[in-house]
DNA sequence: ATAAAAAATGACAGCGCTATCATTGCCAGT
DNA sequence: ACTGGCAATGATAGCGCTGTCATTTTTTAT
């Protein structure tokens, strides 16, 4: 049958020229570039393909041009508020430019990662986002064959050939540490879940500062591999106050964590910040609501995806790529809490 | 030359046929079929296979098989963990099942929704799944051609044809307005903001409910079309308590809304539940750790994604479907907030 | 040993689209 | 009238893979 609306009853661009009377080709240059089509002959199909709900076939297009005008991003989660907004920043530059991007969630762990990378890979996507730098040989390997560009989000490397966007995890956490310091606190412990790179970043910049500061005290570190949750803060807080009960500041590494905190305390009659100051990381909009409102570190994540997309898109398109590294820092959100 | 590896420099079937010396096709039938393969041809392959860093190229295979194993997904916000937990729980079914998920963001807005349909639908997805019913009749139309089986997600639907997993909004929050009412409340408050159809159908529960009991007073209704967000809920308490201040209750539509309340009533010394019961609607993970602790009713949200994706993959391999409509129901979380 | 069945492999065409290189028609400039 | 240039359209081939239908080889049953 010729004339059979393909073999999926979706319309065609083959069909679409039929309708109107002109060559395939002619059709998917109305489309790509209309300026190239007749004012009257792009209407006609215009109308055609809305009548018929035509959408064309991505795959097929991919395959002719070798251009797929995908993306994969590859995020560690997304029950955490901080890569939904770095994924927002990243969707939005990519679907201005006509890509599609391609989400996926590895869940903090490597092998997830290359599972979600060899099945983004067969997307044949154009460039890919990956946040962090702590990947697999094997999945290093994979991308390399895949001779794609890469932009790495969050944390920052001066390791040759590597693009990233972010900012020094090391120097925010060195930064609260600091800031707590200057509130005279002495006894200041650090609390953490989910040991992630960027995560054990930040315990190194709370050492650096408290050890420079001559007050470090191993027992005042409290690292846990659980997944983070508020919930989980409000235990760790219990667990941090029975092995160093005259602890007088806690920073820990997420909001979360210490929102939890904040609820123990409160449910305890702990003070704060008087007893105790309590300190976050990232800024998550409901820090600046709680009672007290969170110190924390706002963290640029919406930049970081916006930027790692741009950046990512120049590579795509071939244009120069000013810096192969773009930090975009950090800003401390005092608070109430400390 | 007949020997480059493609156009792309990435490994395509026929150089691995070439370097294990078979067709093309049988290393196809390797992957796709390994039990029709020789155990040993099959481990050669797989080894040029590594080697390469071989990825197979869906575009090329959903043309040729005419069945893309993509699904697309469409949720109108990440930004609320309720439907990162939906997307969570499809995944994990699609991808037990070879497909891959593809999800896109609407912002409650109908108008998104539909160049997220037209944009999912160029990749020939095989199903798709959406949130709710409130779709534009071009999107309808769309999908109609499109010719592929769609199930709706959180709202229950009578209406000929469709397919839908969720759970009765109103039926909800009926049984949450009883609660407040059996606690003794008289005056009791609903407030909402983004004013999506589900959060309409939560309202008239309410009514349904504050009306049979003959306490329906239309200024204790607080409905504002802004996005949720924490700090709105301890907005909209102010206001409320200026609009109607002897309310003995506030059930909101939903728990970012209901903690920003309860964080107003700790800065302004209200006492809940004693002056003033809150409730929310979700259950979100940190509603159980508040102080007081949350009033709401459990959503199945993570069960709806899997129901959802199971009931779609049946429609999509053609198994036979016993139910068109899966009512999942719910759960009140009577905790200290009232 | 022989026929029949099963397992393993291959040839070929084509999915829907676009890159590339024509071809056609028309108009400006001389 | 004639050339050159441009705008509009078309013909052809092929992207990488798989469905379908052979063909060859091996195994099993008699």
């Amino acid at each position: 049958m010729a004339s059979r609306a393909s073999s999926t009853g979706r319309a065609t661009l083959e069909d679409l020229a039929r309708l109107t009377g002109v060559s395939a080709i002619t059709v998917s240059r109305a489309f790509r570039h209309p300026e190239k089509v007749s004012e009257d002959l792009r209407r006609r199909i215009q109308q055609a393909a809305d009548d018929m709900g035509y959408v064309r076939n991505r795959a097929a297009s991919a395959l002719a041009s070798n251009r797929s005008m995908n993306i994969a991003v590859l995020v560690p989660s997304l029950s955490n508020l901080v890569f939904v907004e770095t994924v927002t920043g990243i969707e939005k530059v990519f679907r201005e430019h006509g890509y599609q991007m391609l989400m996926g969630v590895n869940h903090y762990s490597a092998e997830e990662e290359e599972a979600l990378v060899r099945a983004y890979l067969a997307f044949a996507p154009d460039g890919m986002l990956l946040t962090g730098f702590n990947h697999r040989d094997s999945t290093r390997r994979l991308l390399e064959q895949a001779g794609i560009p890469i932009v790495h989000m969050m944390e920052l490397s001066e390791r040759e050939g590597a693009y990233s966007v972010g900012f020094s995890q090391e120097a925010a956490a060195q930064t609260m540490t600091e800031h707590l310091l200057s509130r005279g606190r002495q006894r200041i412990a650090f609390v953490a879940s989910q040991l992630d790179p960027r995560t054990l970043a930040r315990n190194r910049g709370y050492r650096d500062a408290i050890i420079k500061a001559g007050l470090y005290e191993s027992h005042r570190e409290l690292l846990v591999p659980d997944q983070s949750s508020v919930a989980l803060g409000a235990v760790l807080l219990k667990r941090l106050l029975e092995q160093a009960p005259d602890t007088d500041a806690v920073f820990f590494c997420n909001d979360d964590l210490a929102q939890g905190a904040l609820f123990e305390c409160l449910r305890q009659g702990i003070a704060v910040p008087d007893r105790l100051a309590v300190a976050g990381f990232n800024d998550l909009a409901i820090s600046e609501c709680t009672v007290p409102s969170l110190t924390t570190i706002k963290t640029p994540r919406y930049e970081v995806g916006v930027e790692a997309a741009r950046m990512l898109l120049a590579l795509i398109e071939g244009d120069p790529v000013p810096r192969k590294m773009i930090d975009l820092g950090f800003q401390l959100r005092a608070r109430e809490s400390t």
